[in-house]
DNA sequence: TTCCCGTACT
DNA sequence: AGTACAGGAA
């Protein structure tokens, strides 16, 4: 099995998660996420990361500023197989361009193409609503409330299930809300750590713990 | 379960 | 060439 087991089978899982975000970050350091100058790119963004590398996006992002397709109304105006275009390098394009064109819609309607306005909202009503727009699951609406509104939910992701299930705490098929509420059960609710502990958890998923070949010589959960 | 789909690293 | 990737819909 993984190393990281031995080290945490014996901290129950309240001090695990406290053990494993304060090692991250004494080893990584800050990772001052979510790198997207207004809260529509972080929204923009976090749709077009579903299932791809995080370079990908960067590459449509740069696409999008040059048309100056960043904003509301651009977006709105834009015709979609355009944006398909646009976004292309992040793969599933077709879809994406469809996911975007839905929430700038949902925006539009609901929120009168303000994103401030649709901030005031409480957490849980703007959850579900957001969850009811085509294109947006759990991961893209948790990623929404907390990097682009500052809302203390913390993230579920690939890397935080993969993580957790070699730590030993969970099954690695566990489901998104039962992960979710075991780690948010003994953490103090606090945006700022949110928003790190899951930055932490992806820079670990992309440089240690990864999927095949982990590096678990190497890793910072297991030195003393 | 399968489909959506390009990019980077092995 | 093979695999993995900040997922979600049908």
């Amino acid at each position: 099995m993984y190393d990281c087991q031995d080290r945490f089978k014996v901290l129950p899982l309240a001090e695990g998660v406290e053990e494993v975000f304060t090692r991250l970050l004494n080893y990584f350091g800050p990772q001052h996420w979510w790198p997207g100058d207004t809260p529509l790119e972080i929204i923009v963004g976090a749709i077009l990361t579903q299932g791809v590398n995080w370079s990908n996006v960067e590459k449509a992002i740069k696409n999008l500023k040059q048309e100056d397709l960043l904003e509301v109304k651009g977006l709105y105006q834009v015709n979609e197989s355009k944006l398909a275009r646009l976004i292309r390098p992040t793969g599933y394009y077709n879809m994406k361009a469809k996911k975007i064109k839905a929430f700038i819609n949902f925006l539009c309607e609901k929120y009168d193409g303000q994103l401030d306005k649709m901030f005031t909202q409480p957490l849980s009503k703007l959850r579900s609503q957001l969850l009811d727009v085509y294109g947006i699951g759990p991961e893209t609406a948790d990623s929404i409330l907390l990097y682009a509104g500052g809302y203390p939910v913390f993230v579920i992701d690939a890397y935080t299930k993969r993580i957790f299930s070699r730590l030993g705490y969970v099954s690695p098929d566990i489901k998104y809300h039962d992960l979710q509420q075991k780690i948010t059960g003994s953490f103090p609710e606090d945006v700022d750590k949110y928003n790190e502990y899951h930055a932490l958890l992806v820079a670990l998923g992309n440089n240690k713990c990864k999927k095949t070949n982990p590096e678990c010589g190497y890793c910072p959960l297991n030195k003393d």
